[in-house]
DNA sequence: TGTTAGCACTCGTTCTCGTCGAGTGCTAAC
DNA sequence: GTTAGCACTCGACGAGAACGAGTGCTAACA
């Protein structure tokens, strides 16, 4: 059976009602409100087909009717309304971006912070991953009688410090030795045999003990994996929908939220194009079947790559959450096309 | 009228109990467990006059008494025993001191989540303080086709990268004048007079926007405060004791932990030595006054300072908790003293 | 044939009320 | 000074009643 255009709108609207008020729908509730001119009776029995049908569901049956999974899904492929975010709200969000970020990649938190802003919701962002480019540059400087920075530029800044004696002439020529042989190739390619050549051209003129903490420390520091970051904002936010009244349930959701483990994994999966639900069940892990999460991938023109993602409760409000992602990647493309105006 | 030694021990029992259990304890329950000799009736006449001295609270007439915020200031300046921390935390504990440290900063991150995992309560802890020390060094690196990477040594390493196009030539130029003026004072010192300066130096062999661009992001680099980093652990572990079962007080409590500008003020506050802690109604925070704080103030060598703060119910394991603030403390001393053998 | 009024029915929510028991304070005896 | 005993208090718990929101079904209506 195929959902006339009645079904639809009585559907449309137990939805757009249950996403407000969390409770079960009533017939009455329905007839009142919408201007379909229907007796709640009528739709009482669509209501009946539409559970038939699968997309909605009766917790019990002196009770209204709930949406199922399926009944979202239907709703956010085919009967959401577009969202119009406020100008005040666009004009805030322009106003953030432009004047908090210097950096490309900072950017990044800041759209997660302001994401969950705009949607009321927790929002989970992965900053971009390491794209691993070559060493440009590796840089030694005393900071202090006792203290050496490390420092290696690749498209990021790694440093470190080690607690050694060394002049500044000493680290200058160190430096020299450090780029002439490491500078083109990439971190991870860096290896202990590479690092003894350096020794032996430098411990002429550094004592061997204070060369073997520093040669230690960089190897340490190039070859750590750059951790992919995860950003969660405004996790407590759960706490505040009803369906996290259980303070079991919220726990469990606000350890997940810690996990930076799971969160990787949930942001390494599925990297298509554009904006996507994942609406209850179909979530892969078990603590997020009761709810929505709806996430965006973005690409950075350095070639990083990650993802936002919002999670609320499944009655979420879809067009909100899609309306606000979608400003928040426009925006950002064109500033991002403003910073690349300078090459 | 003076505590006499049974009405410590008694009130002492009545204390342990009630951390382990949050139930208001029954004179019957102190008189089977406690190897006291007394019968419930005289544990009732002296837990009547420990309630009329202010140490103990009946919430209702049949009730048990529970401790009050005297009670808990009493017990932990005159009662409490020594804890004694197992050898295979201790073990696990240098265990990860050891292996995950190779920059002293970082370690402080380590220290906050070695604390809670000791305790099993909140903890937060605020990074050292940037402490202003000169700029040594600064280094302006091409990494891409147009993207130039700034590097700002001082103590710590600041970096920002600008999207400008800039020989690998012209980079080691304007980083040799930019050396020239700005190695030495101290980031907050440098002005736009200083930086016009380096323009008219530099505006030769560099295009007037891209300097522009490179001078301003190194502006608000320079000047930018170091924000004082705080970080929060384990703060989802509130949710498992009793006191916060009500959700909107978990909530409370949880908005509390993300508010870096408070958790600021409160790791400003109180930069004794020592360990202490603060009870109920002792704290400022309105939002803390039914919990506890313990917290150590720390300094390194560097001379960064910062505080780490376990936050837990009133009825915290305090004896545990003081025991392994003592611990940490300890062996980072260890540890640092190890760090400067290198000099 | 689709729509609707009416009605019996279901079932979760809320409230009351009685019971239970943990714990108390007081008194009197030891 | 200590303790046994006892009446009393009061929150917790559970059963049961009242309530009411909402349903499905039937029959009447356009």
């Amino acid at each position: 059976m195929d959902l006339n255009d009645r079904k639809k709108k009585i559907l449309q609207a137990i939805i757009d009602e249950y996403i407000g008020t969390a409770e079960p729908v009533g017939s009455r509730a329905i007839s009142k409100k919408e201007n379909l001119g229907l007796s709640s009776a009528t739709i009482r029995n669509e209501m009946a087909d539409l559970e038939e049908m699968g997309y909605l569901i009766q917790p019990h049956t002196s009770a209204g009717r709930i949406p199922s999974d399926e009944g979202y899904r239907f709703y956010v492929n085919s009967l959401m309304q577009d969202y119009k975010i406020g100008m005040d709200a666009v004009a805030q969000l322009q106003n953030m971006l432009e004047s908090r970020v210097s950096l490309l990649e900072k950017l990044i938190r800041y759209a997660g912070a302001i994401a969950s802003n705009l949607t009321e919701y927790t929002t989970v962002i992965s900053a971009p991953k390491d794209d691993d480019s070559e060493i440009k540059k590796i840089d030694v400087v005393a900071v202090e009688s006792h203290t050496v920075m490390l420092i290696i530029v690749t498209r990021r800044v790694r440093s470190a410090s080690v607690n050694v004696n060394l002049s500044g002439e000493g680290c200058e020529r160190l430096a020299q030795i450090l780029n002439k042989s490491l500078a083109g190739i990439k971190p991870h390619e860096v290896t202990r045999g590479a690092l003894d050549k350096i020794k032996d051209g430098a411990k002429g003129f550094i004592k061997e003990s204070a060369l073997d903490k520093i040669l230690d420390c960089l190897y340490d520091t190039v070859t750590a994996d750059a951790e992919t970051e995860i950003y969660v904002t405004n996790a407590d936010s759960i706490l505040s929908y009803p369906e996290f009244a259980d303070v079991e349930k919220a726990r469990g959701m606000l350890s997940f939220l810690d996990d930076k483990e799971k969160l990787k994994k949930l942001a390494a999966a599925d990297t298509g194009e554009g904006i996507n639900a994942k609406i209850g069940k179909e979530n892969d892990f078990e603590i997020l079947q009761d709810s929505s999460l709806v996430s965006m991938n973005y690409t950075l023109p350095s070639g990083g790559a990650g993802k936002l993602t919002v999670i609320g409760p499944k009655r979420m409000n879809y067009s909100k959450v899609f309306a606000s992602l979608d400003l928040i990647s426009n925006e950002i493309e064109k500033l991002v096309k403003y910073y690349m105006n300078g090459s």
